[in-house]
DNA sequence: ACCCTACATTGGACAGGATCTAAGGCAAGG
DNA sequence: CCTTGCCTTAGATCCTGTCCAATGTAGGGT
């Protein structure tokens, strides 16, 4: 991750402290965190770190395209730093828990053009839903 | 949809005006309407009616399946009266808006099976994004 | 090494969406 | 008609996320 913070740096980003914790929270794969829980891990290492500073910080990660917004359901949006392979996800009904999942074939081309309405379509986003093997045992 | 008020007294529910009008707002094609909307639109034919009772009668019609509830991002969700035709979504990025697509094929063959993580998978759903003809103008 | 200053951080106020509560209202079976 | 258990209501409360004014600081310039 600290290859992003360089990226950034290079692009006039100043690095500070709680920008750097933020990005290692989000380090890792099958990382899909609220806000609040990247501010509860941050506050692990940086107790001072405020609400304000994880939602400013988010905010301009997603806007880079370094992070994507993931609205599951009308709950709190998870952050993904999975943002360089294009994937889609399969939640748990239950839990809520969630995975990443490459399915095969180009959802947009099931689209017909008679379905497009005139809209200009950019993309299509897949959610898969089921019972998690925690949640079925 | 007397239909359905007729089917859900039969099951007990209470057939109240609130509920009757809510029902009848939610008639139609292409419904896609947040809470507040229901709200106002019901309070045209029922002045007195509560955003209480608007959210409440909602929920129960979502969790009896006979509307669907469609969380768009982060805005506020919207209901969806056409439950019981499979379809998917075209959302505008920009203003919220919402029409029913139907795609071809079925999203559920395209997840491998050596992508399912175990889970049980029961549904998938498909949200195109894109801008609408009025906020593109 | 030290200054500057433009940019970042902070706590708390604020806003929209949705749920909860306790008190009073009413559908519908008897 | 009564009765009773479910419904409705206004308002409080919760949750997520944004905004603000005051304070702090990264990092380029000297
Ligand atoms: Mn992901
Ligand atoms: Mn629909
Ligand atoms: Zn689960
Ligand atoms: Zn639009």
């Amino acid at each position: 991750m600290s290859d992003l913070l360089e990226r950034l740096r290079e692009r006039g980003w100043r690095l500070t402290a709680q920008r750097r914790v933020v990005a290692e929270v989000l380090d890792g794969d099958h990382v899909h965190l609220t806000a609040d829980e990247v501010h509860a891990r941050a506050a692990e290492r940086l107790p001072e770190i405020s609400r304000a500073t994880v939602y400013n910080t988010l905010r301009e990660l997603v806007h880079r395209g370094e992070v994507l917004e993931v609205s599951t359901d009308g709950r709190a949006k998870r952050y993904d730093p999975n943002a360089h392979r294009p994937h889609h996800h399969l939640l748990c009904a239950r839990c809520g828990s969630i995975r990443d999942v490459h399915p095969t074939g180009d959802p947009l081309a099931n689209l017909p053009a008679a379905q497009s309405f005139g809209f200009t379509v950019l993309e299509a986003e897949v959610t898969y839903r089921g019972i998690c093997p925690d949640c079925a045992a």
